[in-house]
DNA sequence: CATGAATGAGCATTCATTCAT
DNA sequence: GATGAATGAATGCTCATTCAT
């Protein structure tokens, strides 16, 4: 008797996420390039082939990760009005999203190489494109508000900030971080 | 005539540059897996063979480039006494050493991908630690004057701003690059 | 209400004959390897799983299709006696012999594709010679009464005639089909 | 010192010819899919990898193979005028034909499989066609100049029963073989 | 009976590295 | 020094077959 149409699925979804945690883990360890097929079946337990089954190939996996990333910033967002955005709440915004990366290292991590793999290059770029995007359409008001003309080098330095920030934290893990913040966010958040 | 021991090594090192210079070409056009031998040896103009006459192997090249990476950047370190550094000093070092990186894209597009590259990691982090160390020594006192009392956060928030800002520079290759600079260095520079 | 062995056997035979035909379209449209047993399964509209409880694999399939052509050229087999066949007779044989085959011109195609291949080969020669010997025991008489001392090459030039043309028609499939049929028979059969 | 170009020249030819003959000999023995790049190397006595510095890939090895089959057939072709041919030089031609056939065996068997095999067809069959329209071309004028108003179906008719018997002639390998040919000379060139 | 998740051997292809010339 | 033919290990991927449900 085969299984029903949901068990198929609920094994299918817990598969599909055991190989992505296990694709994750390698290659933000190890590089794409790096890691094999093989390596990332044997990390979830499963047989190479298995892995076919769930996705086309070692390519699809990575956006698939990719796409996890950006779900995550997306999730991270606060859902507060642009326009009564207080310098409170920004400043807790900022922490909150940092301190989000800081438990997710790896995705971090992961985030940052793939940002400089010249071969994801196409896939990556408009997905941060449009980030950038909808961060500048949230925090342009705020700076607006507070009688700057231009808000968008500010907005783009801060983000900038944070983000080379993050990368010296992954790469050299430092532990000033939260020091280093609080100087951002009073240089940029309480203009 | 038999050249002499000079113009053979000197023949030497202008070959060993040529190979250094389209390695890092292609490694940072399409990253350091993509790359094969092959390809760097027909964009040198010489054959595959010979490139393993001056380097033990891929590897070894690219190590090659990281020193070379690093040897510029302390090349455009500033020779000015810290203590005595004006504002405008640092904002002009700040400039010139951006616009450094801005004529060399490349350079800078390979530093930002060895920086997440696993493999190279043990090789890099204790370079990037050490060229770090040298500016904090630089900058603390120019802070330290200006009555800070603890001005490590400062400078590292500093340069995590402008690594951030090369960063976004390189995927985004956004037209306000200037401006954002001017917002970094009136927020850093001119405390 | 279980069903009867009778139901039971018969639906096992559809099944099976479901299943036979399915491969026996795709080995005809892309050949045996380039077929897999997945897209066996998914052409029968069935899972691919079942295909075992019918068949040892894949290979045994063909085995089974290989004896259907056969058993379908048998069928096809004149019920004349040899002795009082005439020309008519003759002409009439293979002109509806040849129109069964251009009816089921993937089978044609299947036969002469599995004539080539040498895994087959061990299977389908024997066959073919037992198929050979009875068209000339069928033939041989009609020579022999027409004053032919030895019709054997003759019968055998008439079937690599047929067997020729329709190898012909499946690869380039052109018009002059019927015009070549009847030169052939002129040629043969009013001897 | 390197080698010259003549050198390598030659090498390469040697080691082409070397390759496509282990090819020939395996895919006719074996069929293409069941003959592996492995197994082609060990039967030429070389490396799996150097396959790939003479040739783009097993495909085009095919390809090659097939190229040299025609050009091989191409050189068989009678360098009379058709307007004098004799049914003596007819004769001769189809002779000398199907023994160069019977001389390399391999080569017609290869043939015929491709012939067959769906992948290729594509490949062959536009080379089956202009061959067919040669011999169509050469032969036509023979049967016009004797009194035969539509020569094309009887040229036909020639070819399919030559290649039929080509065809039976690899897989059953009978004896009559000859006999059967001269049957066929004489109901199809002493018209 | 029937399903499809799971396996693992097998394959084409790539590529860093070696070495005879 | 310089060349490029040659090697072989590694890799992504396919697919016939098995088996728990």
């Amino acid at each position: 008797m085969p299984r029903t149409r949901e068990q198929l699925e609920k094994i299918k979804q817990q598969k599909r996420q055991q190989i992505l945690q296990a694709a994750l883990e390698l290659f933000a360890r190890q590089g794409f390039h790096a890691t094999s097929v093989e390596q990332i079946a044997r990390h979830a337990g499963i047989s190479k082939g298995l892995i076919y089954n769930y996705f086309t190939g070692k390519q699809e996996l990575l956006v698939a990760i990719i796409d996890s990333i950006f779900a995550e910033m997306d999730r991270a967002f606060p859902e507060v009005d642009p326009q009564s955005l207080s310098p409170e709440n920004l400043e807790n915004y900022i922490l909150a999203s940092m301190q989000a990366f800081e438990l997710d290292l790896q995705l971090l991590r992961l985030y940052f190489m793939l940002y400089m793999q010249p071969d994801v290059e196409t896939i990556i770029k408009p997905m941060v494109q449009q980030y950038l995007d909808k961060i500048l359409e949230f925090l342009t008001p705020y700076y607006h508000i507070r009688g700057i003309e231009n808000p968008r080098p500010i907005v783009l330095g801060l983000i900038a900030a944070l983000d080379g920030l993050s990368l010296h934290y992954i790469l050299l893990g430092y532990p000033e971080f939260k020091d280093i913040l609080k100087i951002l966010i009073k240089k940029f958040v309480y203009v």
